[in-house]
RNA sequence: GGCGCCGUAGCCAAGUGGUAAGGCGACGGUCUGCAAAACCGUUAUUCAUCGGUUCAAAUCCGAUCGGCGCCUCCA
């Protein structure tokens, strides 16, 4: 079976084919840093995410850009109120992105391209569009003339006809005609601005996607990713900047992600319906939300809510809690190879049958959901080994196994040992003392209550055979 | 109105032609001083509804009902 990805623009399911033997080269819309990052934001990212690592998996010598589009209407507006510069809005929210991105397991991407670090390229693509005739300056602004790209609406599934019929010209419009969108726009009074042929102004929102990435990845590149909500305008239109300058088919997949949901809407920041990403790593464990998101398809939207996270940390907790059942019988996991292992290596047919299913679903159009499915199937089986009596050949099945569990869930980027576990406060090891105390006098009720004392302060005792284990509970 | 997506168990969620993964919850059992964790078992004769195609449909086609997104703020 060979890697197969949905692709908006064709609307169907194909076999990966790369623009360059062995490369990839991937672009994934970023957000317009006006404010924090909400949940809806890391999906991306972490849908990102995992489709680089699954790129890598296969071999590919992946390229993956994350832009930042760091100069916009709504940054200024946010400059304005705040009183302070649109860079210092703008730096403060690409840091508070990027510590989420860390903070929820994500590999970092390639690079951050950032719109105001672009201007050369920005620039030069306006230029070429102009040159060709299908923009035009108009006031200090520039315009992308629809009209003169007859494929535009193809990857929304748009009419240009129809588009027109629902377009109101505005009052005191600058374009030819409703349907074109501005490339640059000449910068007000007191607005922040970068000399250019047309005059003072700035990049338009499209612009500098179709510039950045084909600075990086070329004219022609593989996969691009974005928010569904962006197929128009924004995608749409990054089309037609860049095939109308280049001739080239700009993109080969598109892959946009579902919507995160609140009470059955969008959550969107101009509804003000949406969670930030630091109020939910609040309530659940970054673990926890990076499983939430992978644990749906990331073309299906998703209903956000605490309930639903509670129970993704519960399942997840199942998977740590073999996890750490096998440190504890076999030690901890050797380190993981950047060399990624074949399942034919693998001796017990149950685990590598896990292994090739896991494989197998996400080369079918990234289908965390079900890889990590086949997850628990194998922290079953694990499970159940585990209590077997010991032997030479069980020992051996449990090693294999354990390194097929963390080297599947590092490939959607889930860590299952809690490497950062917090040290048991002095505290709440002098209650399990006592506690322990208790149950070799055979004070059960006195136990007990010191079990209560202890999960008031947010630890969990579990009797096993011998010892009483402490661990936090989340 | 146009375009696109979706409707699977109490809840969440895979499955896009070969006879319903997985998780949460619930119930019963094993283990335990009791718990917890773990393990075993039960929990959808059926996939919004109605028709059609097919040897075979949750999967394909049509209609209906319901939900969501986009139609220049959007991840």
């Amino acid at each position: 079976m060979c890697l197969k990805i949905y692709d908006a623009l064709r609307a169907d399911r194909f076999p990966f084919k790369p623009v360059r033997e062995g490369k990839v080269g991937m672009y994934m819309c970023g957000m317009t840093v006006q404010d924090r990052p909400h949940v809806g934001h890391m999906r991306g990212t972490v849908v990102g995410d995992l489709v680089r690592r699954v790129m890598t998996y296969f071999g590919y010598d992946v390229t993956y850009l994350n832009n930042f589009t760091d100069v916009d209407d709504k940054i200024i507006d946010r400059a304005n109120e705040e009183g302070a510069d649109y860079r210092t809005i703008a730096q403060r929210n690409m840091d508070c992105y990027m510590s989420f991105v860390d903070l929820l397991g994500n590999r970092r991407a390639t690079l951050y391209p950032k719109a105001t670090e672009h201007m050369v390229e920005i620039q030069d693509l306006i230029a070429c569009l102009v040159g060709k005739g299908v923009a035009y300056p108009a006031g200090g602004d520039v315009y992308f003339r629809v009209d003169r790209y007859p494929d535009y609406g193809k990857l929304s599934k748009r009419k240009i006809d129809e588009l027109r019929s629902g377009f109101r010209i505005e009052v005191g419009d600058r374009k030819e005609s409703p349907l074109d969108f501005a490339l640059w726009k000449m910068a007000k009074e007191g607005e922040p601005y970068w000399d250019s042929p047309w005059g003072r102004g700035r990049p338009g929102w499209h612009i500098e996607c179709s510039a950045m990435a084909m600075k990086y990845l070329g004219p022609s590149f593989d996969i691009h990713g974005g928010g569904i909500d962006l197929i128009f305008p924004h995608h749409e239109n990054e089309i037609a900047q860049a095939e109308a300058a280049t001739g080239q088919t700009f993109v080969n997949y598109w892959i946009q992600h579902g919507l995160l949901l609140l009470g059955g809407e969008k959550m969107s920041k101009s509804t003000k319906l949406f969670f930030l990403i630091e109020d939910v790593c609040q309530v659940a464990h970054p673990d926890t939300v990076r499983y939430y998101l992978l644990s749906t398809h990331f073309r299906s939207p998703i209903e956000f809510s605490e309930e639903r996270l509670a129970e993704a940390g519960v399942a997840l907790a199942r998977l740590q809690s073999t996890a750490a059942a096998l440190c504890a019988a076999v030690g901890v996991p050797p380190r993981l190879t950047a060399e990624p292992f074949p399942p034919e290596k693998i001796h017990d047919l149950e685990i590598r049958g896990v292994m090739e299913k896991f494989i197998e679903a996400l080369q079918d159009d990234f289908n965390s959901a079900r890889a990590i499915g086949n997850l628990f199937d194998l922290s079953r089986f694990l499970n159940r080994h585990l209590a077997l009596p010991a032997s030479g050949e069980k020992e051996a099945t449990i090693k294999e196994g354990q390194m097929v569990l963390h080297h599947l869930a590092d490939l959607v980027g889930l860590n299952l040992l809690p490497l950062d576990e917090l040290a048991t406060p002095p505290d709440v090891m002098r209650l399990v003392e006592d506690r322990a105390e208790a149950r070799r006098s055979k004070d059960w009720a006195k136990a007990d209550l010191l079990r209560q004392d202890i999960l008031a302060r947010g630890f969990l005792v579990e009797d096993k055979s011998g010892k009483s284990e402490v661990r936090p509970c989340r």
